[in-house]
DNA sequence: GGAAAAAAGGATATGTTATAACGTACTTGC
DNA sequence: GCAAGTACGTTATAACATATCCTTTTTTCC
């Protein structure tokens, strides 16, 4: 077994591996900075404000990190598809399947926080008919059902 | 034809009835301050951030407005369906028609910033489903398209 | 009318999210 | 090596939102 350097979050050879493919098609630079973030999030696996992030890396890494460069690593994962921002919450989430392209809803838990991706492809097709209706040509489409999920819908009852 | 007072905004007795209609159901009170904002918002007739309208507020009213009023008032108008926020941008617009509670969804044109605010009771039941089969209870649900409106489409082709 | 309760609003401070501006260092390709 | 482009560090600040405390206004109830 490999060892992992002390100043990163643990990450599956899987994730890195997609991450390496995604980035490698568009010739974008996976640099550790980069993975560091990534790998964090993938840890912590729940939305994180990238002020919580900061806080998690600098943990991690023994040192000070700017806002800025969280920002940055942000704006590039994102770029390459590999992280979702939560628009309604200000927060981002590693995607759940990053092998390829593509829109995203998501159905967010008020009460265990808990976020599930989902991808409908009936729904991305009413959403084109809708902006084509008004003539709208849509470029980026946001969907974020709040509520509570099945697991706390079922708590809450007892 | 009645006077306006010179700190307000002045507002269509259309969109005052209709918003004392909406308060009046849910037993709530439609101060004017509150209509002041609420006008304030419907005279510019965009998407504003909180402190666009706070600036303009200053000006028309020639005082110092804290923000946390202004945030009170955008709540109390949005718990009235009087106002919606656009999530993606963090902006706040008057609803479009506030003659009901409604879902929206909205189309945001990236060139010239104007915002339609549509109503599909297709894409509500669509969304519905997608919630039901993950077993999930909606509670508020935000769409928001981002891309080129038809206008614009047609001035970028020149 | 007048006291108590409740709702609204003002003032000050602070917390949270995001970007600007500028410089340095590290690739990449010639 | 060297020029160009990309990444990243540092400091400061802009933009968005809420906490706390207190005063004023409105409502309710006697």
């Amino acid at each position: 077994m490999a060892r992992q350097s002390a100043s990163a979050a643990p990450l599956a050879a899987k994730w890195r591996k997609l991450a390496e493919a995604r980035c490698a098609e568009k010739g974008e630079r996976l640099t550790p900075a980069r993975l560091a973030v990534y790998a964090e999030m993938l840890a912590c696996n729940r939305p994180l404000s990238a002020y919580e992030l900061i806080a998690l890396l600098e943990q991690r890494q023994g040192r000070k990190i700017a806002p800025l460069s969280v920002y940055r690593h942000l704006d590039f994962l994102m770029r390459n598809g590999l992280v979702h921002r939560l628009q309604s919450a200000q927060t981002y989430l590693p995607c759940d399947h990053p092998d390829h392209p593509h829109e995203s809803q998501f159905l967010l838990c008020s009460s265990c926080g808990h976020v599930d991706e989902v991808e409908s492809r009936g729904l991305e097709t009413l959403l084109s008919q809708i902006a084509d209706e008004h003539g709208f040509r849509p470029d980026d489409t946001v969907v974020e059902i709040k509520g509570v999920c099945g697991t706390c819908a079922v708590e809450d009852s007892h």
